[in-house]
This record gives structure tokens, sequence and C-alpha cells, in this order.
DNA sequence: AGTCTCAATTGGAAATTCCAACTCAGAATG
DNA sequence: CATTCTGAGTTGGAATTTCCAATTGAGACT
């Protein structure tokens, strides 16, 4: 049998981000990454990656802007390295929230969620809203997804 | 060499929303579906999903309650099912447009985006936004996801 | 009965993911 | 300098997922 046909690379940003972030254990290391945890052995620990899968997935992130790789030395041990959000990697924020929203109302675990959105440093609970350039607020059907100009007669 | 070792359900929700989201062509069926897709032929057409790889996903939505099987039936052919996005499908409309803006910063295309966000049936873009109960908005440094009830030593 | 159509399935290959063990090289020690 | 320790990364191979191309099955029509 053939192997894989080549797909055109896409020109939704939906897509293309998906294509990154859609990989096993990747958004799940960001989401780690926002929780403070720098290291390899941090991300495996915690999330039970295995480490060939790991190594890859920091290796990608890094090479994405996503992560930056720096380097970090412990008493008594060699050079190893760290990894951490950068700007861009920041800007994912909007994404786990969005996932968190939605999971939070709709795949539900029996102890209720595990994490939550609050303005830093306080209790106050923050929600992601839908606003036009006054600010105001829309809802969910107030607002359209429609074609860019990136678009043509597949999009 | 032993089969895979089975893992505890996650209890953060971003980890169970990815649990469900994160395969392949599943975020993609969903976009599809908010730009009017409904029946079978129409997402394989659009995406170029494998046919058995677009079966299972569309019965996994609709298991998850994301999309809603229809019966409709064309003159002259026999009854078939098209899909519709329910209310929690529809709800994934923040996730998408968190992609989609991510994207958009992140990972454009040459041509520009392919799709853009509007308030609908208008030119007005619209953002997403992280606000207060008050409907302040907040930036990303100003918003931390924290520990919530679901969350042990892991979470 | 025969034909057409298309969602779904099938068999098998390619690719990805995972497991468990191992490697490699830098730091410390004697 | 040799040895030991350590942990990120690699390796080989199995399990699983994804994909390709062909095929099936069954409803509608003639």
């Amino acid at each position: 049998m053939a192997t894989r046909k080549p797909r055109p690379e896409p020109r939704c940003s939906i897509h293309r981000s998906i294509d990154l972030l859609g990989e096993r254990w990747t958004l799940l290391i960001v989401r780690n990454a926002f929780r403070g945890q720098t290291r390899f052995s941090e991300f495996r620990d915690a999330l039970g990656v295995p480490s060939d899968i790991l190594s890859a997935r920091l290796a990608t992130l890094t090479e994405a802007g996503v992560l930056e790789r720096r380097a970090y030395r412990d008493e008594g041990s060699r050079e190893r390295f760290s990894y951490h959000l950068t700007e861009s990697g920041r800007e994912l924020k909007l994404v786990l929230v969005a996932l968190q929203t939605w999971g939070d109302a709709n795949r539900q675990g029996a102890a209720g969620p595990a994490s939550l959105t609050r303005k830093a440093g306080t209790d106050t609970p923050v929600t992601l809203a839908l606003v036009d350039p006054e600010g105001a607020r829309l809802g969910l059907d107030e607002v359209d997804i429609v074609p860019g100009p990136g678009a043509t007669t597949s999009w």
C-alpha cells in the first residue's frame, strides 16, 4: 500500500494550531508549565508521560516558540535544562481556560474541577467572554466564525 | 512486553476535555459543523478525513453529546443521518475561537487567516477576553489557574 | 432480479505511542 | 585517573492509532 499522501498545509489558524497542539501530551505539558513545572523530571513525574515522548514534545514546543529552554545547574550536578513558557506560550492560557470552561460544563468529574480560574492573588472567579470593540459582552449565538482572507472554496 | 498500563481517569477538566477532543480530526469535525456542514459526505469531502475515522469520530461525538444525529431522506435515496451541534457542541465555540486567536497571533499562514470572528451579520470584529464578575476585562497576567475541589497532590 | 449509490467496514501497511531497559556523559569521590 | 552515581535521552520492540484502497451491504429505483 502507498505511503501516506501528503496533505496541503492548512490555511485556517484553528487547523494550524491543532496541528501543533493536537499531538498527544502537548497541551498537557503546556498546562503543567502554567502550574509552574519547568524541569523534565517534573513534567515526567506529574504527567506520567513516557520519556521519549516528553523529550520529543519539549523539543517541538521549544522549536515552535511556545517554550524556551534554559540551562540550570544544581550543586553537585551537571548542567541541565528547564523549560519556560514564552510570550507565545503564555498566550495559550486562553485556550486552556476555554477547554476548562467547556470541560467544567460538559465533562465534569465526580470530585468537581481540579482547577479553577481566578483573578491573580484573589478568590474572584474569572470567565471567558466574547466581546466587541466597545467591550460589550456577546453571547455565543451573537458571534459567527466567517471566511477570512486566507479562505478559498475550502477553508 | 506488557500491554498498556491503564491510567487513572483525569480529574482536571482540561485533561478530560482533551481526552475527548484530542483525537485526530475531532476538533476539525466540530469546526466544520460550525461552518454548517452536517452530512457524512460533507465532512469527508471538506476535510479529506478517511471514512473509517470519520465514522468513528461522528459516533464518539454523538455519544459524548457534542453532536446529535438526525435522520434525513433525499428523494430517491434511503434514509441517512446528518450530524448537528448540540448545546454542548455549540459551547465549543469558545475553544475554537481561542485556538483561532492563538493561531492568528502565532501560527499565521502566508495568506492570512482563513477564518475570522465577527458579530453575527456584521463586520464587527469580536475577541475573547477574560472578565471578572463585574465585566471588567483582565489581562492574561492578571489571571491564574489554581487548584480546585477535585485537586489532590496531583491535579 | 438487477443496478446504483454511499455509509460503513475490512485488511493490511504506515505512523505514532508506549514500555522497559539501556546508554551516555558530566560531576563527585577516592 | 579510575570508578561510581545519576538522570535526560535513546533504543528496540510491542501495542495502538491512523490511513489507504478496496469492498461490502442494504435501501431505493427500474
